[in-house]
DNA sequence: CCTGGCACTCAACGGTCACGAGTGCCAGAA
DNA sequence: TTCTGGCACTCGTGACCGTTGAGTGCCAGG
């Protein structure tokens, strides 16, 4: 086991790394930490910490660096997190507050962590299946066209055109709007496919073709938005990443861009409390020298959706998680108000 | 004036640097171009050419490269627009096809351009002011509370929330709701403010206040999309820049961030016909060094929005301008289909 | 178990030098 | 006139090399 000291080593190494980007040495950990011993006694320290993969050289005569795993430990036993400062979170709540739309809400959830982190923010939307329903709108376009409207409670929108099988009157569009409606409303997405399951049955003849099509319709549309959607900002943050670019920057770019990743990403993430993936715990290989910082979001007690930050893996791990939660947090009462 | 022979050593030059990103000095260029005359000769041309700005030189001893105001007369004069191969073409028709709403359509073009240009794609999403209304719907959500969504005819759909000064009737806003589609459906958003404007007067007193409220915020809704919605994509792209990454690539991500900016961008292009703008030709000065390519797309004549790209002032303008209007025009086909 | 001392390693920096791609200019040929 | 070959010159690039200094590992003694 690891005796305090060097655990707080290991503390200072991370510090200090965060915050010049070098490989630091022993003697400038004794000069900027008080540990109250000299630097030869660190250098040992440093050595054990080594040995257990802590942290690693570069090369041999320079300083060290904090690994993966060093990092880990610094995260779960060495760091809090750090909230954030009051003027800090009235700027969250002002910048928050003038949102019209989810759209707009998701928009600047997303300008804000960027600028909070200074690093890459995503911000996923509120998923259809963990939502309620609050309408389901049919409107008639044509003789056999109509538009099918979903309303969430998180404010969410979502619209499919629908070509029926046969005409439909104005009053069987009505009658069916109505139906749907005393059945589904404040239920969740989740459990609409059982809800509406023997629906077809109570109509009439003629108007059964187009009940079918429209409800398959709408059970298409909940299947395809289970793959969520999402936004993502702060990508200028990156050229702050090293000064080895194009290696490092490029297949984060390109991760960023396959929504498929970073959901999967975010879903990987645990429904409660905050998430923290370090380096190569990313199980996408362009995501190896990155940190995902990531917490779930919602309107209640539930999280309807995930959002986080992902930076170099040498990134200001307090700091960042404060602001993440603190963000997660306005964003949630932000979408229980509307 | 200059001579035919020396706007075919300017074409040959961009060429040239566009394939190998290297200066290009006299001696390469009659050995990769029969010109039928001597490295001397075109030496003599190649000073012409820089005298009146049409090329440089980064440094003495070193090739040439062109500057803003060669691409320019190479873009006007020397280059046509390539158009795209048969399989290209099909390619585009198979991943646009499989669109579902109009979020898709955007996306997989906004995928689709940046994948086939290998640079940058922006896509803009249709225009309100430029659409014409399909419907608008009025939701009753609670005794004051309406929900408005408003659908156009390019599949766009947008909605608000209206708190009315008092308690509405279901009748109110039926009435409401067919007085209001009667006068704006089919008709332009930017003409629905005149439409409008005397509603409230054919309303009982108790209602009035209503109407007017969501009137109001309909008009809002109009004003506030005017400031359009955009997509990009192909931000990876940007990491084929050159080698001297952070200096290069930082300004443009930023730029690329501010929707503001690239909307204005979009915006200074020509309605019809394809507009390319060139290095310094860009009003903004983080995309000094790149090159925009945009044209307007629509489902009819008109262009209900402009889409493009951005990337290197040094990038291959014919095939690039090529893949702009093709999928410019596919878009157009699926919309005007939807 | 901590400390000071010491020899060793190695990346970074800067200077020198040869190479070669590319230029401008000029005199002579077409 | 216009093109061509020849020639001297420029200057960025890359190889080579010695110096410097931060940092290490190890060891003997407190």
């Amino acid at each position: 086991m690891l005796s305090e000291r060097r655990l707080e080593v290991l503390r200072a190494i991370v510090q200090d790394y965060v915050g010049t980007e070098e490989p630091v040495g022993s003697k400038a950990l004794t000069e900027r930490h008080r540990l109250g011993v000299s630097p030869a006694t660190v250098r040992n320290d440093m050595a054990a910490l080594e040995d257990e993969g802590f942290i690693a050289q570069p090369h041999t005569s320079a300083g060290r660096i904090p690994t993966d795993k060093g990092y880990r430990l610094f995260v779960d036993k060495l760091a809090g997190v750090k909230p954030l400062s009051t003027p800090e979170r009235r700027a969250i709540q002002n910048f928050l507050d003038g949102a019209v739309d989810l759209d707009d809400v998701v928009g600047r959830t997303v300008r804000l962590l960027a600028q909070l982190t200074r690093q890459v923010a995503v911000v996923q939307y509120p998923s259809l299946t963990r939502s309620t329903v609050r309408h389901v709108e049919l409107l008639p376009l044509a003789a056999a066209r109509v538009m099918l409207v979903l309303i969430t409670d998180t404010g969410r929108v979502e619209q499919r055109m629908v070509d029926c099988p046969s005409p439909v009157s104005e009053e069987s569009l009505a009658d069916l709007r109505a139906r749907l409606n005393s059945r589904v409303v404040g239920r969740r997405f989740a459990d609409v496919p059982q809800l509406v399951q023997d629906l077809p049955e109570s109509f009439e003849q003629e108007d059964r073709g187009t009940v079918t099509t429209v409800l398959a319709t709408l059970l298409e549309t909940l299947v395809e938005e289970t793959e969520e959607r999402l936004m993502i900002g702060g990508t200028a943050n990156l050229t702050r990443f090293g000064h080895d670019f194009p290696l490092t920057i490029r297949p984060v770019l390109e991760a960023l861009e396959e929504q498929v990743v970073l959901l999967k990403l975010l879903g990987e993430a645990k429904d409660s409390g905050m998430t923290v993936r370090i380096g190569h715990e990313n199980a996408h290989e362009g995501l190896n020298s990155t940190s995902v910082v990531a917490v779930g979001y919602g309107s209640g007690d539930e999280a309807v959706a995930k959002l986080g930050v992902v930076g170099p893996t040498r990134m200001d791990y307090p700091g960042t998680m404060g602001a993440v939660r603190a963000v997660a947090r306005y964003v949630g009462q932000i979408l229980a108000e509307s």
